[in-house]
DNA sequence: GGCCAGGACACCA
DNA sequence: TGGTGTCATGGC
């Protein structure tokens, strides 16, 4: 089993996913750290209010005191938190691009991927969020669900590192603006509506390759 | 009322 | 390098 027949199944199964659902490079980067460790309707909640109060700009956000950010921001969880990881990333902006996102995402990818994880709250998978759906660089986007979809196919250990599973994933797949973005999109989808629970092989598309049904696919039915 | 959600960091051994 | 605690809201 290769990682691109996995694709062709998840796309075949949910089709395009149109994602980052932002409209903005800059509103992508800002939901990429409201996103971290939570829904993602609380983040539109928030990212509903910044709108609301003209705040989606990094001029604006430059502008708006921390204290003020962080009540706008608040129904995305963490918000003290996020709040200063948001000061963080337009301080960092304003301070080495003159604020000129264009500018600083116009980098090649491996010096871009440092400078975004050296500023502090942007980590590995906020960093590859940034990287392949704001400034479209070629990288795949490891997260939770990549991690426990493919672990329960039997493909990696679940103890695998990020850099490691990152590793894992882009030896064996061309290196795809498109593709990475689609491929996370649609582990996402897939992790949310189906392989949340352990037993979802009774309704995954995924279930003969995977080792859970494998392993239990007479208990399951099959 | 408990659990989980598209993480990252500080602190410790 | 790895384990644990902390950050916090909202839906189910």
């Amino acid at each position: 089993m290769d990682l691109f027949w996995v694709y062709k199944q998840l796309f075949a199964r949910y089709g395009p996913q149109h994602w980052w659902p932002a409209e903005t490079p800059f509103e992508v980067i800002v939901s990429a750290i409201l996103t971290q460790s939570v829904n993602w309707q609380n983040v539109e909640r928030a990212i509903e209010n910044l709108k609301q109060h003209n705040a989606l700009t990094s001029g604006r956000l430059y502008k708006l005191p921390e204290e003020e950010l962080a009540e706008l921001i608040r129904p995305a969880g963490y918000f003290r938190q996020k709040a200063k990881k948001l000061k963080a990333f337009i301080n960092h902006l304003h301070l080495e691009h003159n604020g000129d996102l264009s500018r600083m995402l116009a980098q090649p990818m491996k010096k871009l991927r440092a400078e975004l994880l050296s500023i502090w709250g942007i980590g590995p998978e906020t960093a590859d969020s940034i990287l392949l759906y704001a400034a479209q660089k070629p990288i795949f986007v490891v997260d939770a669900y990549t991690k426990r979809i493919f672990s329960r196919m039997g493909l990696v250990s679940s103890e695998i590192s990020y850099d490691e599973l990152q590793r894992f994933c882009m030896a064996q797949l061309p290196k795809s603006v498109k593709l990475f973005n689609e491929y996370h999109a649609l582990l996402v989808r897939h992790g949310k509506e189906v392989c949340r629970s352990k037993p979802c092989c009774l309704r995954c598309v995924l279930a003969r390759e995977c080792q859970f049904w494998r392993r239990n696919s007479s208990a399951l039915g099959r």
